[in-house]
DNA sequence: GGAGCCAATAATGTCGACACTCGCTACATC
DNA sequence: GATGTAGCGAGTGTCGACATTATTGGCTCC
């Protein structure tokens, strides 16, 4: 839905293209990687799709195996540590946030959580607005270092097929708590925002966890 | 250093050979880099070349200046950040490792401190040294994303030409810090670990500062 | 003398072809 | 029937050439 134009996709864009493919679930977990195949999908040559791999790879959304690409898969041990680090990240990001977020910025997110209550049905919206919400938070912290990281972070969740807004009731709760950190960053009370945000995570890890465990196919 | 061999670099060497450059000084942040003139340094087509420069652009080692790309620099305010990502997840890599590190991780980072005693006069050395317990220490997290990210971290930070232990004096007061670190997570208190790791990167950061505030070229 | 335009140039972006390696299959040998 | 082996793809690694585009330098015109 990005670009309408049917001209041949530039170098920037096999890297999205790809990204993409991979976020619809057109290449699953495990998923071979194999360059002259995207290059056709795609109408470029190989150049391109090469570098674009080698991105993705620097990233860990590919891993190798062999010689060839695949796509990364987060076992349960591995998403239990993603989780540690975002935690971390992200409770810092909200913690500086509260020091040298603008004042603008904290209207900016009081007013993503008010617009999301409109939509609390709405699970794709929700999810969507959520990522939006995620990263205001983060460039309120005024660290481009952490908001590279968290980028990195957030790249390496997309391997996580759901969202945990998703689950039931889950999406009302979660803006309550996207509420707490907004006030406590309003505040300026670095701590508490702190506080919020993994009180915040933890929520979802858990319900992300329950969820997962009532899927298993035994 | 890494290999004798006159054979011609493959691709995976052209990433380190670059890194190295930069490593050296050839490139100094700002350099401007071009493909042709590294390609012919290194005895390759620009190919393995270009992908290579994709990756240290992904981590942010390169950036762009309109349609080239230069060697990534630190100004203060960076630093400042790149300090507090750093102390954050590495302060997170000392709780953890206070809590996952095997006994024998433990005795190996002593075995570092207690190594490190015998070298302090040898800043060159000390400098390499405090880079593997660094590294050691991350290994102990047992977190591979707080590992990746680190190394992401330490990549940015070799922009900035000099180590603090470089400085005169700073070498026995940096083991001292080390040793609390280890001490800490010996005993298995993660907040302690935590608190120590802070408190080590805290002062590394003052004397840098100090250093390089006298270093101005007025 | 300065501003704007045009051409030459240098560097990047892309391509198709070739080289090389690894795994697989089919065959022969024991 | 099992095992070794030779040939054969499939796929990645590398290259040189061409296309495209920014930049720079010079030139003209005001």
């Amino acid at each position: 839905m990005s670009t309408l134009a049917t001209s041949r996709p530039t170098q920037r864009d096999a890297y999205g293209l790809i990204l993409e493919a991979i976020d619809v679930g057109i290449y699953k977990p495990g998923s071979r990687l194999v360059e002259s195949e995207l290059a056709e999908r795609f109408g470029v040559s190989r150049t391109p799709i090469r570098e674009a791999l080698q991105r993705l790879e620097t990233q860990s959304l590919l891993t190798r195996d062999g010689r060839s690409l695949i796509v990364a898969s987060l076992d349960h041990n591995q998403m239990a540590e993603l989780y540690v680090v975002r935690t971390e990240l992200e409770g810092l990001a909200a913690r500086l946030a509260a020091q040298h977020a603008s004042v603008e910025e904290v209207n900016v997110l009081q007013q993503m959580v008010d617009a999301d209550r409109m939509r609390v049905s709405d699970a794709a919206a929700l999810a969507r607005s959520n990522k939006r919400f995620h990263k205001q938070l983060h460039l309120a912290s005024h660290n481009r270092f952490l908001v590279q990281q968290l980028d990195l972070v957030y790249r390496s969740m997309a391997l996580l097929a759901t969202t945990s807004l998703a689950v039931e009731g889950r999406g009302p709760v979660a803006l309550d708590e996207h509420q707490a950190i907004v006030t406590a960053i309003s505040d300026r009370d670095g701590a508490l925002a702190y506080e919020a945000v993994k009180q915040h995570l933890s929520q979802a890890f858990v319900t992300r966890l329950k969820h997962d465990a009532g899927e298993q196919s035994w």
